[in-house]
DNA sequence: TAAGAGAGTGAGAGTTAATTTTCATATGTC
DNA sequence: GACATATGAAAATTAACTCTCACTCTCTTA
């Protein structure tokens, strides 16, 4: 459970909907949450938190620099902890597992071909797309199989 | 204007919208168009197409394999069509161009760290997001300024 | 520790924008 | 020309948020 310092320290007063949003994030197997998906873990829990409030409390997190907001293709917002640290994302194709990576290589060249395009380039998106390892083998990830079969049934 | 043989060869009867929309993928200055995009510079160019026509139309190409669809930030699917060379994009975020690159250093990275992580990639994608040349300079794009009003009405 | 002020909340309605469906009419193919 | 398929216009749907408002809670001050 997250301190009430964390929240004081970015101006925003201590309440429970933010303090329990706020451990989801940080406790949660996954690091990468909706909206929608924080809400339905906070009701699989018994949180009485609306939808609206969770929308509100993520955006607050996100301009308090809690948290970052990305835009994964297909539509919504995807939330993750801001621990600081830039990273890339590489996703699992069978089992949606989501992986981070850093490269400072590719980071360099991105800038480099920005400059070389008269570009300034202020963000990027990087996503590798495959199978990883657990599911090439097993046909399972050992890490998430739940998550593979919520994916299934999504799309 | 594509040839008839274009369209029977991907299983798709002639006709006159799937003609027009094709010849203004190919002709237009954008690579990149919005299902909006298209229908617009149809009516400018005082086709009588309907929007659902644009959108059922581009949906067949891409099954045929004509156009590719991208998802970038910003809710709406992006067409383009498909010359079956890969490349990634810059995005200005202050005039909406899109400018491809292709740079082997990037692509060869990814593998590797791919590699490395025992993932087996098949398939990426690397947005870059910044502020293009014109718009750092004269705050206006020299491709695109139509573009760029709508893109701030909007936002 | 009680009280008041003001910010925060839940539920549900409202919005928005993109896309899809419907259906009567028009068109392409054989 | 017959038949199936495609089309245009408008309505319907969808999904992701956002707003409203009556009520509740937190924080501060007494």
């Amino acid at each position: 459970m997250p301190d009430k310092t964390d929240l004081k320290k970015v101006g925003l007063k201590t309440t429970v909907p933010r303090l329990k949003i706020l451990s989801l994030l940080e406790l949660s197997d996954q690091r990468h949450l909706t909206a929608e998906d924080v809400y339905r873990q906070l009701l699989d829990a018994d949180e009485d938190i609306g939808l609206a409030t969770v929308y509100r409390v993520l955006t607050q997190f996100e301009g308090a620099g809690l948290v970052i907001r990305h835009h994964f293709e297909g539509g919504s917002s995807v939330f993750e902890l801001n621990e600081g640290k830039h990273h890339d994302h590489m996703v699992c194709i069978e089992c949606g597992e989501v992986f981070e990576f850093f490269d400072s290589r590719i980071e360099d060249r991105q800038k480099q071909v920005g400059e070389e395009s008269d570009f300034c380039i202020e963000d990027h998106s990087l996503y590798l797309y495959g199978v990883c390892g657990g599911m090439k083998k097993n046909g399972k990830c050992s890490k998430r199989q739940l998550k593979a079969e919520n994916l299934k049934l999504k799309a």
